[in-house]
DNA sequence: ACTATGACCAGCG
DNA sequence: ACGCTGGCCATAG
């Protein structure tokens, strides 16, 4: 019915949050990399777009899965996602997440 | 319609 | 390792 629409998810967002979702528990993927994937749909959008998006409709993805290229956690989540991760085997390297090991594509196998 | 903002990224000193 | 710069583009006001 009648939904709240105060704030209509684009299509864009739905693409995002689509990509986020679909990460598999125990990797990860950086907001550029999930850029990349999204443009190649919608044909548009940046690293720096997706991190809007995330801030605005994250809570509804596992958007722990989702950090800076650098293996840094997002401002003021650094705690929760540092738990998280940990609980799902994620490696680490000191306070940043170790890309190279949990890196995700996909298509790629979990 | 326009401006400001930002959970980014790669490059450079 | 650290700070700064330019480019990126959807959202919000």
């Amino acid at each position: 019915m009648t939904r709240v629409t105060a704030a209509p998810p684009s299509e864009y967002v739905e693409q995002v949050l689509d990509v986020v979702d679909a990460i598999p528990p125990g990797r990860v993927m950086s907001y550029g990399m999930v850029a990349e994937v999204v443009r190649e749909r919608t044909g548009s959008g940046s690293a720096r777009t997706v991190g809007a998006v995330m801030a605005r409709y994250g809570s509804a993805v596992p958007w722990h899965r989702v950090v800076a290229s650098d293996g840094r956690l997002p401002p003021g989540h650094e705690d929760e996602a540092t738990r998280r991760l940990r609980a799902e085997g994620v490696g680490f390297r000191g306070v940043k997440v170790a890309m190279d090991a949990a890196r995700w594509w996909p298509g790629d196998p979990a």
